[in-house]
RNA sequence: GGGCGCGUAGCUCAGCGGUAGAGCACUGCCUUGACAUGGCAGGAGUCACUGGUUCGAUCCCAGUCGUGCCCACCA
C-alpha cells in the first residue's frame, strides 16, 4: 500500500468496475427504496448544490441498498425549455442566424444535436462523484415515452375541464416572447420615479393630477380612479377628463382599492397593462386598450407619434411632450418592484393574450390535505408552512410557451378557431367526429418544461404503460431538494401524482439548505466566487482557476476585482482532496434548517481522515499479514471494548440516517474511527501484538480486521471509494467472498459491554493521568518512568494486574509497584483516578515547584467543581424537586471531587514541606 | 406588509432543561516501525441582549438588537 491516500488513482477505476458490473441496478430482496433525482437541466454542468445534493442521494442510496432494499436512484435530465432554446439561439446567432431564418423544424434538430453533443455532461460528473444512480433506466423528458405521458395529462385534464384557454393578462417576456407563470418572474426592488401627471377635466374646471411609475401606459389607459370616500375628490365622480396626448376623454370612477394616502389618491387606469387595473376593468366593465406589441414597442392603437418606438423610448418622449404641454407636475424618485423574467432578465409586461391554463384549486386542495394529514412529510417540518403558504393562495398556472422546445400543445384549430384536443390530429378528429376535410392546425405553443417535470415520479417508471416499476417504486421513498423549486416542482408532482397515481408521489421531502462561499455569499459566475465540486477533487492551478472565474463573465468589468479575491482566499490554489473528502465534507455540514458556507478547512481535516483511515488499514495489514487469523470470540478487555464502541457507534448511524442527519452520522462515524479504533484500539494492539500469547494476538489481529472491515461497511454510503479500496485488501485475509463492498450487508448494531468499558475507561484515564505529567512537567515523551499505586480498590489492582503489560507499553513505564497507604509520596508527582493514586517517581526528573504549580492547577480546578457540586446540594429545593437520579449523580459528583481534592491536598503538603527542607 | 430562519471558541458549525462540544486555527513537546495529511498534552466561550417560567435556562416563553431568506398587485 501507498503510504499516503491517493484518490486520484483508484476512483475512477472502482466506478467504472461498478457500473460495468451493473451494481447500481436494484435488485435488492428487501422493500422498495426509490429516491428521484430532479432532472438538472441539460444544459447545466455540476455546480456545488448539485454535487451536495447528489450526495446526500447517494448515501441514502447506498445505505438502503445495503440494508437490503430494492433499492432505485432513479436518474434522467429535463429539457428546461427556455434555458434550453436560449442557448442553442445563442450558438445560432454567433453564426448571425436567428431561429426564425431556420424555422421551427431544423430549429429543433439543432436543439437536438446541441443536446446528443453536449447534455451528457452532468452525466460524467455524477460519475466522478460516485453517484449510483441507475443508468439503465436513464430517461429525458422529451423521450418519446416521456412526451407520452405528458400528452396523456394534458388530454385528460383538459377533458376533465382542468385545462382551460383563456384570454388574459399574463406576465410577458417581451424579449423571448413568451408567456411566463408567475413562478418564473422575480421582483425587486430598484429606482424607479413617480411622475404626476395632470389630466385636464373636461368641464374646463382645471386638472385632475395622477401620480403614476409608468407615463408610456397613459395611451392605454381607460379610467381614473379615486377611493370613495376619499373627500377631496367627492366632486370628480362622474366627471370625465381628457387624456393627455390623446383625443380620448376618461370617467372618473371610484373604488376601494384605491389608496388615498398614496401619490395624489388618483390612480390611472389601464386595465391592458396592469393586473390590479384589469381586475377594476372588470369590476367597472372599463375597456381594455392593449397599447403594446409582443416586443413591448408601441403599437397601432397609439397614437403615431409614438407607433414602433420601444416602451422605455416612448417613455421618455411621452414625459417630454407632457412637459412641454404644461401638463407635468412633478418627478419624484421612487422606490420599486420590478418585474423581471429569470432567465431573460427582461422587465415583463402585463400582456392581453389567450393562453392555457390549470384550473389549480381542484388539484391543490388534495395536495394540501397529504401534507396535513402526514401523508406526505416536509423534513425539517418547517417547511410546510412555506407549502401551505403557497397552496392556498394558488393562481391559476400558465402552461403555454411561445417557444418551440418543448412538447407541443396537442390541441388543433379549425378555421373558425374552435378547439380540439387529443392525443394527435387524427385521435382529435375521432373525438370530435371531425371529417378529414374540416382543415386543422395543430397550436404553436409547448408546455411549459415545469408540465412535464410535474409527472416525473411516475413518467420514468413506465406510467402510463404497464411496467412493473410504476408498481415496484411508487410512491417513492423521499424527495430530496432545494427549498427554491417547492412551488416549481415539489407542489406540482404532488397534484400531478394524486390526481393520475392516486397516491404521493413520495413519502417524505427533504429540504437541504443552499451551499454558499465562505463568507455566506451566494455563489454565482458573475460574483467570481463560483468552487467547482471537481476543482476540489482533483485541485487546480492558482493561475487556472482566476483563468476559469474571470473568463465568460456578463461583466467582465468585474475581472480585476475577482482576480484580486481569488488570489486572497486560494493563494496556492486549490489542493486535490478527493471525492470522498468532499462527500463526506458535504454530509457533515449537511445540518437541518441552515445554509452552508463551505470551509476549506472541513474538506481539508476530512482529506486527512482519509489518509488516517488508509493508513490505519496499512497497520492492519501489515499486522496481520503472514499469520492465519481464525475467527475467535474475542475475548481480551480490548477486543471487546472496541467491538462495544462499534455496536454503538453503528446503531447512532442507522438513526441519524434515518432521521436525515447525515451531519451526525458522519461525526459519528469520524469519531469513532479516529478517536476510538485508530487512537486507542491500534495502540492497545501494539503491546499485544509484540509479547501478547498465541491467543491473545490471534484475538487481536481477527479484531483489527473485522472491526475496521466493519466501519468500512458503515462509512461505504458516505465514502464510497476509499472503503472499496481498503476492503478488497482486507477481504482476503478475513477470507470473504464478496464481490463488492457497495453489495455487502450495512452493519446492524449488537449489545453494549459494560464491563470492557468500564475497565477500558480506567485504563484510559490512567494513561492520560501519566501523560498528562509527563507533557505538563517536560518529561521527554520516550523517556521510562518508574511508577507507583496507592490507595485503590480491590478492583484497581486487579485491573492493575490485568492491564500490567498495557500500560507498561502505552505509558513507557519501566517499573511499578503498590505503596501502603501510609507510604512516603513525596518522591513522586500523583494523577488521580477516582479513589486511586498513580504516582510517577520524579527523582531526578523535575523540579518540585513545578509540580506544585501543576498540583495547584487541579486543585482549583477541583475545588471549584466541588463548590459548584455543594452549592447545589446545600439547596433544598434543588434536592427537594429535582428528580432523585439527578440528585444522586450530583452526590457522586461531590464526594468524587471532594476524594480528589483530598488526594491532591494530601501530595501537595508532603511536597511542600520537603521542599522547605 | 406577511412568513421562515439564524446569532455558541479566532473561523466554520454541532448541542439544547442538569458542570459547554467538534473540525480548522493557536501554544508546548515529539520525525516512537500505520499515519507529520501524524502523535501527546494544553489554552481559548457572560452560549447576542433584557425580562419571565423553573430547584436549575445556552436550551422553554416574551420582548429587544443584529442578520439572512421567501412570499405579496399600492399606482
Amino acid at each position: 500500500m501507498e503510504k499516503s491516500y491517493q484518490p486520484q488513482t483508484i476512483e475512477g477505476r472502482w466506478y467504472r468496475a461498478w457500473e460495468e458490473a451493473g451494481h447500481f441496478a436494484p435488485h435488492g430482496p428487501g422493500e422498495s427504496y426509490c429516491i428521484m433525482l430532479p432532472p438538472p437541466n441539460v444544459t447545466g454542468s455540476l455546480h456545488m448544490g448539485h454535487a451536495f445534493q447528489d450526495t446526500i442521494m447517494d448515501v441514502l442510496t447506498r445505505f438502503h441498498r445495503m440494508k437490503g432494499d430494492n433499492t432505485l436512484w432513479q436518474t434522467g435530465m429535463d429539457h428546461a425549455g427556455i434555458a434550453t432554446q436560449m442557448v442553442v439561439e445563442r450558438q445560432l446567432a454567433a453564426q448571425g442566424v436567428s431561429r426564425r431564418d431556420i424555422g421551427r423544424e431544423k430549429f429543433e434538430r439543432a436543439v437536438w444535436e446541441w443536446k446528443d453533443s453536449s447534455g451528457g455532461t452532468i452525466a460524467r460528473q455524477m460519475r466522478r462523484l460516485g453517484a449510483s444512480v441507475d443508468w439503465d433506466n436513464d430517461r429525458f423528458t422529451m423521450d418519446e415515452d416521456l412526451s407520452q405521458a405528458v400528452t396523456k395529462v394534458f388530454v385528460e385534464l383538459y377533458h376533465d375541464d382542468l385545462i382551460y384557454r383563456g384570454k388574459r393578462l399574463v406576465n410577458w417576456d417581451p424579449v423571448l416572447h413568451t408567456a411566463l407563470s408567475d413562478l418564473e418572474v422575480i421582483s425587486t426592488e430598484e429606482n424607479g420615479h413617480l411622475w404626476h401627471i395632470c389630466y385636464p377635466r373636461v368641464d374646463g374646471k382645471g386638472y385632475v393630477v395622477v401620480a403614476t411609475t409608468r407615463p408610456e401606459t397613459l395611451l392605454g389607459d381607460t379610467a381614473v380612479a379615486v377611493n370613495p370616500d376619499d373627500p377631496r375628490y367627492n366632486d370628480l365622480v362622474g366627471l370625465k377628463l381628457e387624456l393627455p396626448l390623446t383625443d380620448r376623454t376618461i370617467p372618473v370612477i371610484t373604488d376601494k382599492y384605491v389608496d388615498a394616502e398614496f401619490g395624489t389618491g388618483c390612480v390611472k387606469i389601464t386595465p391592458g397593462h396592469d393586473f390590479n387595473d384589469y381586475e377594476m376593468g372588470k369590476r367597472h366593465s372599463l375597456p381594455v386598450i392593449n397599447v403594446l406589441d409582443d416586443d413591448a414597442t408601441l403599437n397601432e392603437q397609439a397614437p403615431p407619434a409614438y407607433r414602433g418606438l420601444d416602451r422605455f423610448v416612448a417613455r421618455k418622449k411621452i414625459v417630454a411632450d407632457l412637459e412641454a404641454a404644461g401638463l407635468l407636475e412633478k418627478v419624484e424618485r421612487h422606490k420599486m418592484m420590478i418585474p423581471r423574467g429569470d432567465r431573460s432578465g427582461a422587465v415583463v409586461e402585463p400582456y392581453l393574450t389567450d393562453q392555457w391554463y390549470v384550473k389549480i384549486q381542484p388539484l391543490a386542495d388534495p395536495a394540501i390535505e397529504v401534507v396535513e394529514n402526514g401523508s406526505i412529510r416536509f423534513v425539517p417540518e418547517n417547511w410546510n408552512k412555506t407549502y401551505f403558504d403557497w397552496m392556498h393562495r394558488i393562481e391559476d398556472w400558465c402552461i403555454s410557451r411561445q417557444l418551440w422546445w418543448g412538447h407541443r400543445i396537442p390541441a388543433w384549430y379549425d378555421p373558425d378557431g374552435n378547439i380540439f384536443v387529443g392525443y394527435d390530429e387524427s385521435d382529435a378528429r375521432k373525438r370530435h367526429g371531425l371529417s378529414d376535410d374540416v382543415q386543422l392546425r395543430q397550436d404553436e405553443d409547448v408546455l411549459d418544461t415545469w408540465f412535464s417535470s410535474a409527472l416525473w415520479p411516475f413518467s420514468t417508471l413506465g406510467w402510463p404503460g404497464d411496467s412493473p416499476r410504476i408498481q415496484q417504486y411508487y410512491p417513492t421513498s423521499v424527495l430530496v431538494t432545494g427549498f427554491d423549486i417547492i412551488f416549481f416542482w415539489v407542489a406540482r408532482m404532488i397534484m400531478m401524482g394524486l390526481k393520475f397515481m392516486g397516491d404521493v408521489p413520495f413519502r417524505e421531502v427533504y429540504i437541504h439548505g443552499l451551499i454558499r462561499d465562505a463568507s455566506g455569499q451566494k455563489m454565482s459566475k458573475s460574483k467570481g466566487n463560483v468552487l467547482d465540486p471537481l476543482d476540489l477533487i482533483d485541485g487546480i492551478e492558482l493561475e487556472t482557476l482566476v483563468t476559469k472565474r474571470t473568463t465568460g463573465l456578463m461583466q467582465p468589468q468585474m475581472a480585476p476585482a475577482i482576480e484580486k479575491a481569488t488570489r486572497k482566499d486560494f493563494p496556492d490554489g486549490i489542493q486535490a482532496f478527493g471525492c470522498d473528502a468532499l462527500r463526506f465534507t458535504f454530509a457533515a455540514l449537511a445540518t437541518n434548517g441552515r445554509d452552508i458556507r463551505f470551509d476549506l478547512g472541513r474538506i481539508e481535516g476530512n482529506r486527512n481522515f482519509c489518509n488516517k483511515l488508509w493508513n490505519a488499514a496499512r497497520y492492519v495489514l501489515m499486522s496481520t499479514q503472514d499469520h492465519e487469523i481464525g475467527p475467535v470470540g474475542a475475548t481480551g478487555s480490548c477486543d471487546r471494548w472496541i467491538i462495544s464502541r462499534q455496536h454503538q457507534m453503528i446503531a447512532r448511524v442507522q438513526e441519524h440516517i434515518g432521521s436525515y442527519r447525515l451531519d451526525l452520522a458522519a461525526q459519528r462515524l469520524y469519531e469513532f474511527i479516529w478517536n476510538e479504533y485508530c487512537d486507542w484500539y491500534l495502540e492497545f494492539s501494539k503491546p499485544v501484538l509484540q509479547s501478547g500469547t498465541a491467543a491473545e494476538q490471534n484475538a487481536t489481529r481477527y479484531t483489527l480486521l473485522s472491526v475496521l472491515e466493519t466501519s468500512l461497511r458503515a462509512l461505504h454510503p458516505f465514502m464510497p471509494f476509499i472503503t472499496e479500496e481498503i476492503w478488497q485488501r482486507i477481504k482476503i485475509p478475513l477470507a470473504l467472498d464478496g464481490e463488492t463492498i457497495m453489495l455487502q450487508e450495512f452493519p446492524g448494531a449488537g449489545d453494549i459491554d459494560k464491563q470492557a468499558e468500564s475497565d477500558i475507561s480506567w485504563l484510559q484515564q490512567v494513561l492520560q493521568g501519566i501523560r498528562n505529567i509527563r507533557a505538563e512537567l517536560n518529561v521527554a515523551p520516550g523517556k521510562k518512568l518508574n511508577i507507583a499505586f496507592q490507595s485503590g480498590t480491590s478492583a484497581d489492582r486487579d485491573r492493575q494486574n490485568r492491564f500490567a503489560e498495557l500500560l507498561r507499553g502505552l505509558g513507557k513505564i519501566d517499573d511499578s509497584q503498590w505503596l501502603d497507604d501510609g507510604a512516603d509520596t513525596t518522591g513522586y508527582s500523583v494523577a488521580l483516578v477516582a479513589d486511586l493514586k498513580v504516582l510517577v517517581a520524579l527523582k531526578g526528573l523535575v523540579d518540585i515547584e513545578d509540580e506544585l504549580a501543576r498540583l495547584t492547577k487541579l486543585m482549583e480546578k477541583e475545588l471549584s467543581n466541588l463548590k459548584r457540586s455543594e452549592a447545589k446540594l446545600a439547596n433544598s429545593r434543588f434536592v427537594e424537586n429535582a428528580p432523585p437520579a439527578v440528585v444522586e449523580t450530583e452526590r457522586g459528583r461531590q464526594l468524587a471531587h471532594q476524594a480528589k481534592l483530598a488526594g491532591l491536598k494530601e501530595q501537595f503538603e508532603k511536597l511542600e514541606q520537603l521542599g522547605e527542607r
